[in-house]
RNA sequence: GGAGAGAUGGCUGAGCGGUUGAAAGCACCGGUCUUGAAAACCGGCAAAGGGGCAACUCUUUCCUGGGUUCGAAUCCCAGUCUCUCCGCCA
């Protein structure tokens, strides 16, 4: 959510801004609402002042004139937030403003590659896609999800099941005890308000599964990533500027309707309607937003470096952010089947735009209230990690040998296979 | 599912129709004292929105939404959430 007070001042930045996003704002509509709405408050103020005078007064003979001034307020207040909840539909489904450094462009295309790192292995057989090799294994079974429940779901048995849970872990283990971030074990399940708060809402309404409740009015989603609930945990919080940052991990599943991919990764387990995916996120002092889009990134890339897979960090372009982001990077992760890089993390911050949605403020050293700037990333992408693992790691047999680091989460196993 | 109790500022917690935006304590900020710190003492300290270059000023807000009243944190109604007890259950 932007400040109508810093669009105002700046209308004409704003706009710009928001091209680069190819978003158009009507730039009249917006400031006639806003003008029309001060209007409509400065009327009603000074109506209220007279009416709270006369009550003080107590004089009887005035009362009656005091009923009618009630009658003309409400009549007003009812047309202010009228206006106001028009500014605000148009202002919430405005998406954030990108940073000075981040590329222009209309989509993946314009992506900056920052670098790649680690090796890409040469392999003396053509490497198979992982749905190949889990169906070798008889590990993955995407028939039988589609049968029990719908396409785009996975039965995922056996080593590779252990292999999921290793990866979980792992993950959260390295983020806990080197990284300094807090286990959440968080609520799957989010109420309006809370999608609300990240921008889930309203915009993106058709790529949440939303539950069906008795009671129209309470309306609750499954969450399409633990950003949501992790960030929410500041909500409508006033914090310490010593509180800060918090840091937060979970692994939790995800559930996305991917409404408009039809047709898009179809096969495999690359884009499914539930994945488990650790997420970090991080509540940091605004100032400190761009360090620790840094310093996340690396936390992330760091679990890639000790898996030994090569991949690449993008920059993303103002096309290919997310709503809430003002700066992305992606990680990308090596796939041989594919010949090419896939994206197994997505580290944005997002400035105060989301905690001036949730209204997450802190108390800043001088004893100021402002918002506090949130970031989230994937820390990693369970799934597509198991798919980069089967791929980087098979054997020319159709085996997979399990990397180093997984070992002690494994029994110590050596290989994956099918006997 | 049944029966009660409650929801007040960053936190704890008074107030139960008329200078109450709200006592007190804690936390926090500034100062005195101290070699420094602690303690003690003094002072400050809610948020959102509007107006103003500014000093400043106005309005709203005591869970949410309605209602009663000239006037509501205080009374009435509906809802949400929390807690306790009983029942049921992973």
């Amino acid at each position: 959510m932007h400040n109508i007070k810093d669009i105002r001042d700046n209308i004409d930045n704003f706009e710009k801004s928001l091209l680069k996003r190819n978003i158009k704002i009507e730039k009249a509509n917006i400031g006639n609402l806003d003008k029309e709405n001060r209007k409509l408050i400065q009327d009603k103020e000074l109506l209220e002042k007279e009416k709270k005078n006369i009550s003080k007064t107590k004089d009887q003979n005035l009362f009656e004139k005091s009923k009618e001034i009630s009658k003309k307020i409400e009549k007003l207040s009812r047309d202010q937030s009228e206006i106001k909840i028009k500014l605000d539909t148009i202002l919430s489904s405005l998406p954030n403003i990108p940073l000075d450094d981040v590329p222009v462009g209309k989509d993946e295309n314009s992506n900056v590659e920052i670098k790649k790192f680690g090796e890409i292995k040469k392999f003396d057989f053509k490497p198979k896609p992982h749905f190949e090799l889990g169906n070798s294994l008889n590990m993955l079974d995407f028939d039988l999800a589609t049968k029990t429940t719908g396409s785009r779901f996975v039965f995922v048995k056996n080593q590779l099941a252990l292999l999921e849970r290793a990866l979980s872990n792992f993950m959260l283990d390295t983020h806990i005890n080197k990284n300094n971030y807090l286990e959440i074990s968080p609520p799957l399940i989010a109420n309006e308000n809370t999608m609300y708060g990240t921008g889930q809402l309203p915009k993106f309404e058709n790529d949440q599964f939303e539950l069906v409740l008795d009671d129209k009015n309470d309306r609750k989603f499954l969450i399409p990533t633990a950003e949501v609930i992790l960030t929410n945990m500041v909500k409508d919080k006033i914090l310490q500027v010593k509180d800060l940052p918090l840091r937060f991990v979970a692994s939790t599943p995800c559930f996305r309707k991917e409404a408009g991919s039809y047709g898009k990764d179809t096969k495999g387990m690359i884009r499914q309607h539930q994945f488990y995916k650790v997420e970090l996120v991080s509540i940091v002092e605004p100032n400190n937003c761009n360090d620790e889009l840094e310093r996340m990134t690396n936390c992330a890339t760091n679990i890639l470096d000790l898996l030994k897979l090569p991949y690449r960090k993008m920059l993303l372009c103002t096309g290919d952010m997310g709503f809430s982001a003002e700066k992305t990077y992606d990680i990308e992760v090596w796939i041989p089947s594919e010949n090419k890089y896939r994206e197994i993390s997505s580290c944005s911050s997002c400035s105060s735009f989301q905690a001036r949605r949730m209204k997450a403020r802190y108390k800043n050293s001088k004893n100021e209230t402002n918002f506090v700037g949130t970031l989230n990333g994937s820390g990693l992408a369970v799934g597509r990690t198991m798919i980069a693992i089967l791929e980087n790691y098979q054997q020319s047999d159709g085996s997979i040998k399990v990397p180093d680091v997984l070992k002690p989460y494994m029994n110590n196993m050596e290989k994956i296979h099918n006997n």
